[in-house]
DNA sequence: GCGTGTGAACTCATTCACAGCT
DNA sequence: AGCTGTGAATGAGTTCACACGC
């Protein structure tokens, strides 16, 4: 009976996490799964479920300490524990969104460089950020020491743009093309450990072997 | 033995279907299982299992017919044979990407409004279509037969909005908040019933009651 | 009484493995 | 030989239901 915990689960922390902050916002002290079930859709059964794989956080007849709780899940979803390099590629819509969606730096990304193919946006700004050339790839992942890659590009191109970013030493790759990355030629990348919900947007992280 | 279709199945579909549209500009004729496969990460037995809670699409020894598989799964997701008229309801970074995004038009979905609490936002246009006040959703809904909400609004907001859509006569919503929307006071919203993913983004089609 | 923590039951989803068609 | 279609087996995720603590 030993705990491996549902990657489904892992999803729900976040959307916990995130009305957790809105109860202490309206100054609840404990809140029950059932409320919380009430709140969200998610069964009750289910939330006392998902933070049964981390420990024992309730009190019987009371509920969940709310402040407590929320910490509880920061510190389980490592949230704030470092910064992070991040490097976002392909300018689209969805990278631009990206780009300049503030939550970012509030969670520890730091967003270093924004690649993309086209030579008209090579050279623009947003947030602040140059957008460079994507045949520059490597050098600026190297010099910059960045660690996660975004790949905001059409699925055609976003394996071999997995596979340059590994090459280039990156650590983790957060995926937005509909595929799951998959090892090339003695490349060895793991797929989704991990995933998140930022802005109501799924985050699936795919990292790479330490 | 009667086939209850899986949610991740429906969900693949899109994916498959992207991949069908790659391979037939590449030129290629049939597909099988196993090299949709390895293109796609997604196991040979798991595509055959999704395509087969449909019928039997392949042939023996060939694979797929690449042309005629895509047309099925196009007409299988199908939702998107008529036109629908849509609303955008939060024009923040994600509402500003949806808003501007051609896919839409092609897929049959037609922006009518996009609508944000910020008066400063008011009055400005995206991709054509003005920025319209909040308050004034009822009246825009019911006038423009607008019959899908797509909320791009902030968690706090989102289970509000939902509910003042669903009065308006609204019959979808594509929630980008990351909560299960629900009933409250007897109004009848069924959560969830078809995902499907868009450059990358997924989409939670959340369609009330007829 | 209320509400957690949790084994056990169940439902949903994926993979195995192979008979049968081309 | 190659590849589908599919029952059976396995695994993942969710809900039930209730003993026990506040």
């Amino acid at each position: 009976m030993n705990k491996k915990i549902p990657k489904s689960t892992v999803t729900r922390l976040s959307i916990y996490l995130r009305d957790l902050d809105n109860l202490e916002k309206e100054g609840a002290r404990y809140v029950s799964s059932l409320e919380l079930s009430r709140r969200l859709g998610v069964s009750d059964a289910q939330i006392r479920r998902d933070l049964w794989y981390f420990g024992q956080f309730g009190r019987s007849g009371m509920g969940y300490h709310v402040g407590s709780l929320k910490d509880i899940i920061m510190k389980l979803l490592g949230i704030n524990q470092k910064r992070w390099h991040v490097a976002i590629i392909g300018v689209g819509n969805l990278g631009k969104a990206l780009a300049s969606y503030k939550g970012f730096a509030e969670r520890g990304f730091e967003i270093l460089a924004c690649l993309d193919v086209d030579k008209n946006k090579v050279g623009r700004r947003i947030n602040g950020v140059k957008i460079e050339d994507i045949n520059n790839l490597r050098q600026i992942i190297e010099k910059r020491k960045i660690k996660i890659g975004i790949i905001a590009a059409p699925v055609s191109s976003a394996q071999t743009i997995a596979d340059e970013l590994v090459k280039s030493g990156i650590r983790s790759i957060i995926n937005f093309a509909p595929i799951k990355l998959h090892a090339q030629k003695g490349v060895d990348i793991r797929n989704v450990d991990l995933s998140m919900e930022l802005e109501g947007l799924s985050f699936y992280l795919s990292r790479s072997n330490a």
